[in-house]
DNA sequence: ATGCCGACAGGATGTCGA
């Protein structure tokens, strides 16, 4: 199975976009973040049309997260636990089943958590805390899990086109590095690093400032697999080409081939 | 350069993203 995630940055802005890259590349599953929109506004008909089920967490304006898949979506639970009072629609989960078994997938869109030093940075570091609960209590069922999506974390210095650019900026701080590390030390794996080992790979590209024409990226959108997941891997790749595009997102999709 | 670009809600321009 080929799964994907991409943060399209509004589905109603990148349909277009997004047709023709699943009409090209054809994913089992894609998670999908910031679409933008709420459950009942999503474009559920063209993604439908092209052979795919959605499940759909959204919200009005801001955030929102979808998976698409080619079979059945089960088990579909948006939220993450602990969250009494956030109304930010940013994690979605359900489980597929291939013709070799199953797949638990997740999309995830992290909170940015900027400026530091304000409580927008504190919820992100909180939700990347309660993500880690949650991913340490999926692997007591010891299955094929792909916890995928925007984490607005830049893991490491080979994932940024400039440390010193991004040295004050939510996405590189020291803990939210460790938020990730420390879901990562569960024992689940970026399945990229895993197949790619070249530096300054990158996800995300600044609108602003010709980040894209300069190569000026970071590297944020992470597949993590739990130990069955990595068992099962095949490959892992960016999808930079799409970037380069009419009306793109700033990010691209990542995605990587599971046998399930 | 606390900007630059783009999407949204709403009907001008402020908020948010990263």
């Amino acid at each position: 199975m080929k799964i994907a995630t991409w943060n399209v940055n509004s589905v109603k802005a990148r349909l277009d976009a997004a047709v023709q890259w699943l009409k090209e590349d054809s994913p089992d599953i894609v998670c999908l973040q910031e679409i933008k929109c709420t459950d009942d506004t999503f474009p559920a008909t063209a993604f439908e049309e092209l052979g795919y089920n959605c499940a759909v967490h959204g919200q009005k304006t801001y955030n929102g997260v979808a998976i698409l898949s080619k079979r059945p979506l089960e088990d579909v639970t948006p939220r993450l636990a602990g969250g009494e009072g956030d109304g930010h629609a940013r994690y979605l989960e359900a489980v597929v089943t291939g013709d070799k078994g199953v797949i638990r997938i997740a999309s995830i869109y992290a909170p940015n958590g900027n400026p530091i030093g304000t409580e927008k940075f504190s919820y992100k570091l909180s939700w990347l805390e309660r993500l880690h609960a949650r991913a340490r209590a999926l692997l007591t069922y010891e299955e094929p899990i792909a916890l995928m999506g925007d984490y607005n974390v830049i893991p490491t210095p080979e994932d940024c086109w400039d440390v010193v650019a991004w040295e004050n900026d939510a996405l590189y701080q020291p803990e939210a590095r460790a938020a990730l590390r420390k879901i990562e030390n569960l024992g689940y794996v970026d399945a990229f690093r895993t197949c790619n080992a070249q530096p300054y790979q990158y996800t995300f590209w600044d609108y602003q400032a010709g980040a894209w024409q300069k190569d000026h990226g970071i590297r944020i959108d992470h597949i993590l697999l739990s130990p069955q997941a990595v068992d099962r891997l095949k490959g892992c790749a960016i999808d930079k080409r799409v970037r380069g595009r009419e009306k793109p997102s700033d990010h691209v999709p990542v995605w990587c081939e599971v046998e399930v």
